[in-house]
DNA sequence: CTAAGATTGTTAGCATGCCAACAATTTTGA
DNA sequence: TCAAAATTGTTGGCATGCTAACAATCTTAG
């Protein structure tokens, strides 16, 4: 975080240092460097995540997708409703199931996708600038290890694919 | 994260170790974490350090606030409202400028703020449960590190008090 | 077989983050 | 001095994340 040039005002130091804040901060300023190296394509990490599950398993309907992600359901359906907009995904009704819908990238969203895939390594690269390879390594570690620690606390379901 | 009971699915592994994607879920969790200890008092995270912030430096304008806590303006002023209508923040017109407005804690201000402040305790020691002492100080390193690093990047600026 | 329960997608509503634009006020610089 | 520029709070709008509630559909147990 950027030091102040004066003396340190003590008692919010302690709110500083706590994971929840530093966590909420990393967030915030991933997302952003995120979406600057996206901004041609208009692209949120949300909808680059949904798009790239549904590159690997065309035909998912929206709560696998959800819980693909650990989106909650209201999330996934106003993020395919945003993309489906745009023409990016196609929604089928499910052969399967009357419920179910069958979501898929049209072509379209293929060259979207891959026009995004680069820019997202550089945002990566951007991200994990200020750390060396260890460290990053790391900090993977941690996340994951506090992730996985945490599952049963966390509101929507994570299952990956 | 929760292991899945089956072969893993290569092609999105890549994803789910990414610090984009990690950075979200620690956040989504924490955020879970948090709120779920704060439910009697209906404390958002938001709310938390807000109230946190205007307790050690009371007469604090909105502008400065959201840079204390790097919050987007806006997002200040809408957290300022609720609590607010809730009879939790007072706004004076500042005697310096009569742009500005001075914020403080009322007295249940305080009060809610008082019994938060355990709860937000014990939800640092869950959130911090699946890492051991040494792990949860590398991970606060490597955040601090990461923000202060990319504090250029971020949208919203960050000046501590 | 059928009634009870679970699942799927949906709407409505609240809170956080962001942008763009604006009026009121304060500061500044020529 | 006084017009241009910056600051402060505000509104409106969009996207993400959550809860609660609902209709339609599917599954399961008696």
């Amino acid at each position: 975080m950027e030091t102040p040039d004066r003396p340190l005002f003590e008692p919010l130091q302690p709110m500083y240092a706590r994971p929840g804040f530093l966590l909420r901060r990393a967030h915030q300023i991933s997302a952003a460097v995120f979406e600057s190296h996206c901004a041609a394509l208009g692209l949120t990490q949300a909808q680059y995540g949904t798009m790239t599950v549904l590159a690997n398993a065309p035909g998912l309907d929206q709560t696998r997708l959800a819980r693909a992600l650990a989106f909650d359901k209201v999330t996934v359906l106003r993020v395919i409703r945003g993309l489906s907009d745009r023409g990016l995904v196609r929604r089928a009704t499910s052969a399967q199931s009357r419920r179910q819908l069958a979501l898929e990238l049209t072509d379209e969203g293929w060259t979207v996708l891959r026009s995004a895939q680069s820019l997202a390594g550089a945002a990566y690269q951007q991200l994990t600038g200020p750390l060396d390879a260890k460290e990053t390594k790391e900090l993977v570690r941690l996340l994951q290890k506090l992730n996985s620690g945490l599952a049963n606390s966390a509101r929507a379901p994570f299952q990956p694919l």
